[in-house]
DNA sequence: AGAGGGTAATGAGTTATGCTAACGAACATG
DNA sequence: CATGTTCGTTAGCATAACTCATTACCCTCT
């Protein structure tokens, strides 16, 4: 079975590598579909808040930048991006170098809901703390940034 | 932006743990997003392989049972199952007590299936792991069963 | 300069996958 | 045995992604 091995030491851990991906797996599409649920704004869908997050952290975009790492297909993010336009939560400019291609910007509003969105999920995250321990919060925080990364690979 | 000030008590832990939710909810929006797309078998979607992980380990379960631990309304889980017992997949027996109930079981085939697609995750998992260091691995390893039980709470 | 190939964003139409509402059959309780 | 409840299902609908095709623009080569 195990018959790939990865020149990177994986070694004896492959297995259990293997049932971590597993688990990672099953976890991420279920906490994905209650997250959907979780929305703290209604009118928002999960990538348009997606794509806000990563508008604050990169400052501006182009829609096809914008596609690529949210690994939606460019039509796709048109579509988000004019609703969010529409919501006045973006703003589009032209690009300075290249007439084709636009630059996304979030505005105010959108810093501003963002702040609301994370003291809304500050509440969540406590009444789901009750079901944690500090180690098992740990290892969250931890991990949180290694997901990120694979998020992006 | 980054008010990350270390010694800070009460406050700086809920920051934390507030910037660790966050990362958390992107990236696991994202993830799902690609682990859609890397689907071992093309022609099940992403719950129905949930479904079947879910069924591997309870053994069996009924249709009611599957759809509060997938959070998925009754109706979408009628459907799924229909979906893969069309495919030979699962079988659908009538309960021994209750005559309203149905139980679900795996067939030998649907087995089969999941060893082959744990194989193919495998090889996404070695191709993945070029870009994580032991440490980052570590840390997911940590974390797969924590976010299992978060998915579950 | 002009032609041709490549890339960005978009428009239209389709598909996938979830939901709610309403229903019939089987149980449980007075 | 009458009544309310639970389980699975059917029907209809909403959302949000996708693919294919189109338009505008950039760039290189002759």
């Amino acid at each position: 079975m195990l018959t790939n091995m990865p020149e990177l030491s994986l070694g004896d851990d492959a297995a259990a590598d293997a049932d971590a991906v597993n688990a990672l797996r099953s976890a991420v599409m279920r906490l994905s579909r209650r997250l959907k649920h979780q929305r703290v704004d209604e009118s928002l869908s999960p990538t348009e808040m997606s794509v806000l997050g990563t508008l604050a952290r990169c400052g501006h975009a182009t829609p096809g930048e914008l596609a690529r790492k949210e690994h939606v297909q460019p039509p796709s993010m048109t579509r988000i991006v004019a609703m969010l336009e529409a919501k006045g939560l973006v703003r589009l400019e032209p690009h300075p170098d290249d007439r084709r291609q636009k630059v996304v910007t979030q505005t105010e509003q959108a810093e501003a809901m963002l702040e609301e969105s994370r003291r809304k999920r500050n509440a969540w995250l406590s009444e789901l703390a009750s079901g944690l321990d500090e180690d098992e919060w740990a290892a969250l925080r931890t991990a949180a940034p290694v997901l990120e990364k694979l998020a992006q690979l």
